[in-house]
RNA sequence: GUGGGUAUAGCGUAGCUGGUUAACGCGUCAGUUUGUGGCACUGAAGACCAAGGGUUCGAAUCCCUUUACCCACCCCA
């Protein structure tokens, strides 16, 4: 196949068949988010390359090897959002958000980008549904954040989705952490994969979920992050989890979740199912008390998460999740010749008015072929309209799961003779 | 970047110990007597069998190369 006949790599097309999934997982976040005060925020599919390398972390994999980076004809660097925290800070900081009333609450839908190696539940560009809270530092918010998240995948009925949390402490005990981190494994330097040599130095953490089978084997008796949290935030990670307890949501504490996105604080946690290929996290997020700072702004606590649509679509269609049912057309008004069909065309006209979706033959088919149309289109009702019906000003509406009919004005007050008739129907 | 797999009509597949017009299901279109769909039946359109090269009298079928896609590692949502 040419290339212009195939979409990149790594991209995928969302068909209208499969269009009522994404609805239905869209619709549904949204909402739930909205229902926790949260405000639709939308940013720019790109920004400056030097806000991502701020903001996620100059030395992540993210930033390193997967931005879609390119120079506009400007010479700058211009970089497709591979997350959406940091648009999100940059945004609030630059129209002044942070300035009202705290907590300012957000949530989006977008794209990400990232140039990875496709497969199973991980493509180029992906979608994401986010939420970031600004100015709480109080571990209620920790939990009412992840108490939404928990709250869209209950709404949508997936099942056995685990969830994870770890305290990643603040900048001061995760220095002491790492230390006695590279204590450790200094002892297994020379037995380390020649990745894990070098995380040694620059970020110890990430030797934690290494899956050489060595360095696995190392992280087990490896010293656990919570064992150095200080007591502000042992005391912060402790209150997170009484709440989730008050509010009956299960977790299990994981000590080894460490995000691959720098700006972390504390709470981490993540969603986990194994319907998703090998990726399993559907939804990950945690707090980023630094962050805003770090951008450029006044020192405010953020904290928020973000959802891989692709990967709860397919969680769900694993589990033969409802979704919300594609539309059906309401009427389907077939003529017999010419003039009738362009009669049924004003008819049709009036109902779309109205807000129905009706439909006529626009490709000139026989009446047999009309019907049979009608009913690949699911059409609830049918109407056909020739000589007779244009002559005595009725028309018979045809039920076409029934089969019942009834009689129904096709001239002055069509809409009103139908009207009842159409919105009664509850197929 | 490193492994493994796949590549045949719009979609899903069969054919792959080489042999005349590449098969089937779904879908599309038309018809089964003229103004009524679903079921059934009949028929039609639609594929240079991923691309290029090689072996052979002859290749979708064997060999080589390339490309694409899928899956896994890595990393992440």
């Amino acid at each position: 196949m040419d290339i212009v006949t195939r979409a990149p790599r790594g991209t995928a097309d969302k068909l209208p068949s499969q269009i009522n999934k994404w609805h239905t997982v869209e619709k549904a976040s949204a909402r739930i988010a909205e229902t926790y005060g949260c405000k639709e925020l939308r940013t720019p599919t790109f920004e400056h390359t030097e806000l991502f390398q701020r903001g996620v972390g100059d030395t992540t994999d993210v930033v390193q090897k997967e931005m879609y980076t390119f120079n506009d004809k400007k010479g700058r660097s211009i970089t497709l959002k591979p997350e959406g925290t940091a648009g999100a800070v940059r945004a609030a900081l630059e129209n002044g958000l942070l300035n009202e009333a705290l907590p300012l609450k957000l949530y989006y839908l977008t794209s990400c980008f990232r140039y990875e190696a496709p497969q199973s539940g991980r493509l180029r560009e992906f979608k994401q549904f986010g939420v970031e809270y600004f100015g709480t530092d109080s571990p209620i918010s920790d939990a009412e954040l992840i108490c939404m998240a928990d709250g869209i995948f209950k709404f949508l009925k997936l099942e056995n989705v685990q969830l994870e949390i770890n305290s990643i402490g603040c900048p001061k005990c995760r220095a002491e952490y790492q230390k006695a981190l590279r204590e450790y494994y200094g002892q297994y330097k020379e037995q380390l994969c020649d990745t894990c040599k070098e995380r040694l130095e620059k970020n110890p953490m990430r030797l934690l979920d290494c899956k050489s089978e060595i360095c696995h084997g190392f992280a087990e008796k490896a010293p656990v992050i919570l064992d150095y949290l200080c007591d502000e935030c042992k005391e912060h990670f402790d209150s997170v989890r009484k709440s989730l307890d008050d509010m009956n949501i299960k977790y299990v504490v994981n000590p080894r979740i460490v995000r691959g996105l720098d700006y972390y604080t504390n709470t981490v946690f993540e969603f986990i199912s194994d319907n998703c290929g090998t990726q399993g996290t559907i939804c990950a997020g945690g707090r980023y008390n630094g962050l805003v700072e770090e951008i450029g702004g006044k020192s405010v606590p953020g904290l928020g998460f973000a959802m891989g649509l692709e990967r709860v679509i397919m969680v769900m269609d694993a589990q033969n999740a409802d979704y919300e049912p594609a539309k059906k057309c309401d009427l389907f008004i077939a003529g017999t010749d010419e003039a009738s069909s362009l009669y049924a065309m004003g008819l049709v006209k009036q109902l779309r008015d109205y807000g129905f979706w009706a439909e006529c033959d626009i490709v000139g088919r026989s009446l047999k072929a009309q019907m049979k149309y009608a009913d690949k289109l699911g059409a609830n009702f049918s109407m056909v309209i020739g000589e007779n019906e244009m002559k005595s000003g009725k028309a018979e509406l045809k039920n076409m799961k029934s089969g019942e009919k009834s009689v129904v004005n096709i001239g002055e007050n069509f809409t009103e003779s139908i009207n009842s008739l159409l919105m009664d129907i509850d197929l």
